[in-house]
RNA sequence: GGCCCCGUGGUGUAGCGGCCUAACACGCCACCCUGUCAAGGUGGAGACCGGCGGUUCGAAUCCGCUCGGGGUCGCCA
């Protein structure tokens, strides 16, 4: 780093070859250590730390100076770097082979004593941390997620640029888009009742930069979506967003694959990368895994009992399927000797995402040749012995071993046993966090019906392109065509999504049309894609991939605040600068704006 | 929009109906101390228990509402 005018040397950047020169050091004051006549100030700066010795007798001026330090000041020293005698050597420190005697102690600001430490890795309140998140940053654990997320920025540059991606910005202020995601919404005063969208995603400008011949473009893309947050959910985000021209779905998977496995080589070498990455049909992950993210890095697979369940004299499962739904199941290992009320905790969480409950089969002998007296259910006597080995059977369950069902409409099962299964790797301690387990998943539905609108609803979005076999099943069965859409997952998380779109006008028109957009509605609102697919569009497809995802994997943790600097809480506000708050009259005098408040009357 | 968890000195926790005019650790302040590096020693300050209302002779402890934070289902084309 070129030295500054107030410093000469990074405090962590010193080491023994240093002795004997003067430095100039600048940073916080990490500890103090106070022997009465001899005071140790561990120097902080981004590079690190160093101990500064201060002694009375040698530079009192210093010495007063040092006297007066507290914790977070920040100095200004000047002194010598010697190399410290045998015994006073630190190994646990980076510089810990040297000291720097100090010649003068500056003291160029105060400060207050910090709200939480910044040495300990406590587990401070996280409200408080983000009120102070410019002391939360001081932490090293939050300069170092800094540092990863900016190396993990400079790896996607050069890979993407050595790949002759060519990096381009688009607007922030865009039009809005009724479908997908709420859009946070920008008022106009140039032209009155008129609105911006910040943009979800640089989707449709993307594209127009395949007809316009870049063929290759990228951007590390901020996208905003007014949507509830989660973990690993912010309303603000972003994306690597590529497009290539004369493309298909493998160059792009591909490239991906080079690309995460690479990142995660270079960012985390420590860490274990299986490949090739596994891909598997949409179909495929919800059959085996309920979900369309699975974590790969263990098995716990569902098995379907439906067949079973459909003639059981058991209401609750004939029922379920009878009226369109499933009845599947996962086996914990072991769990035969979970006491009732730890089944019970699973049916609990089963309730919370939805089921009305779980079906436990306890089964103290292998399942093939189990008695009533080997099955411990609360529905036993319902279900019957026949159907419960063979339930045992089909889920593949040993000696031992404790099914849970679920039973009803088809996404609420899937949803529920992926939470199970979840839970149960975490209680069987099956989560391996040495490994980046990444993987594609394929082959999804291009619509999904909506049955609040009563409408086909695109999975991905409306320029995704069907698999040309399934084409002619657009009119008849829209539900069976599978998109040429891909998503990458890692270790239980959806990290992006891609496709290859459609660059036809003719197919684009039949795609809006199943969407329910005719033909001037789609004039009106995507003339200009209808327009530019007019002009020579090129066959294309391109992916987006949340980055704060990927350096919240690449840091081990499983909250994406963790890895932004400036985060939002879950009422999607920052404490600290107190975003989102009114404005003055004058502002919305100017807009042509006027509140409507909310029917309790609640306004900030 | 639904459900769940949390809210006690600066920080993290304990206390879960009277023993609490609230305890412990770290931090903070003062004094002592020339080799520490999670320094050490002695002493000290600091919360009325998120807010409001209720139950009770009595509440940090029970109940209701509310505010804030977190998690999750729905939502996130």
């Amino acid at each position: 780093m070129e030295a500054p005018v107030l410093k000469t040397h990074g405090c962590g950047t010193l080491r023994a070859e240093h002795a004997g020169q003067s430095v100039t050091l600048a940073g916080w004051v990490h500890r103090r250590r106070d022997h009465g006549q001899l005071i140790f100030i561990d120097l902080r700066d981004r590079d690190g730390l160093v101990q500064v010795v201060v002694r009375p007798n040698e530079q009192p001026d210093a010495y007063a100076a040092a006297n007066d330090v507290r914790g977070e000041y920040v100095l200004r020293i000047v002194g010598s770097v010697v190399e410290r005698s045998e015994a006073t050597r630190n190994p646990n420190l980076a510089t810990g082979d040297v000291e720097v005697i100090a010649r003068s102690v500056e003291v160029l600001n105060e400060a207050k004593t910090p709200p939480f430490s910044v040495i300990e890795d406590d587990d401070v309140n996280e409200l408080v941390r983000m009120q102070y998140r410019y002391i939360d940053l001081r932490r090293s654990s939050m300069l170092e997620a800094l540092e990863l997320r900016h190396r993990l920025n400079q790896y996607i540059r050069d890979f993407m640029t050595g790949r002759e991606f060519l990096e381009v910005e688009t607007p922030i202020l865009v039009a809005a888009t009724p479908e997908g995601a709420r859009d946070y919404v920008v008022p106009s005063r140039l032209t009155p009742g008129a609105f911006y969208a910040l943009p979800q995603a640089p989707q449709q400008f993307k594209q127009l930069l395949m007809v316009a011949g870049v063929e290759r473009y990228f951007q590390i893309a901020r996208c905003f979506r007014d949507e509830d947050l989660r973990a690993d959910r912010q309303p603000e985000f972003v994306q690597l967003d590529l497009e290539w021209s004369f493309c298909e779905e493998e160059d792009i998977l591909n490239l991906l694959e080079e690309l995460f496995a690479g990142a995660a080589a270079t960012l985390r070498p420590d860490l274990t990368v299986p490949r090739p990455f596994p891909r598997l049909s949409w179909h495929e992950a919800m059959e085996r895994f309920g979900s369309d993210k699975p974590d790969l890095r263990y098995g716990l697979e569902l098995s379907d009992c439906s067949d079973i369940a459909e003639a059981s004299s058991f209401g609750v499962f004939s029922s379920a399927v009878a009226g369109g739904g499933r009845v599947r199941g996962i086996v914990m290992p072991g769990g035969a000797s979970l006491s009732r009320r730890e089944v019970d905790a699973f049916t609990n969480l089963a309730k919370t995402m939805g089921a009305p409950g779980l079906v436990s089969l306890q089964f103290s002998a292998e399942p093939s040749d189990a008695t009533e007296d080997d099955v411990r259910s609360p529905v036993l006597r319902h279900v019957g012995i026949d159907d419960a080995r063979r339930i045992g059977e089909r889920c593949g369950a040993a000696s031992g071993d404790l099914v849970l069902l679920a039973a009803g409409e088809s996404g609420m099962v899937s949803t529920v046993l992926d939470g199970i299964r979840r839970e149960l790797a975490r209680r069987l301690d099956l989560v391996d966090d040495s490994v980046m387990q990444f993987g594609f998943v394929t082959d999804f539905p291009l619509v999904e019906w909506d049955e609040d609108g009563r409408r086909w609803d695109a999975l991905h979005h409306p320029f995704t392109a069907p698999q040309s076999e399934d084409a002619a099943l657009l009119d008849s069965e829209p539900g069976n065509v599978r998109a040429r859409a891909y998503d990458a997952i890692c270790n239980g998380f959806e990290l992006g999504s891609g496709s290859i779109r459609i660059h036809e006008r003719d197919l684009q028109m039949q795609v809006f049309e199943l969407l329910g957009i005719g033909a001037a509605e789609a004039q009106q609102r995507f003339g200009h894609m209808l327009n530019a697919f007019e002009y020579g569009a090129p066959p294309h497809g391109g992916f987006a991939f949340g980055i704060d995802r990927v350096a919240m994997l690449l840091a081990g943790t499983e909250n994406i605040r963790e890895v932004i600097a400036f985060p939002k809480t879950m009422s999607a506000s920052d404490p600290m600068t107190g975003a989102p708050m009114p404005i003055a009259d004058e502002q919305l005098d100017e807009l042509h704006l006027r509140i409507n408040p909310p029917a309790n009357g609640q306004l900030r």
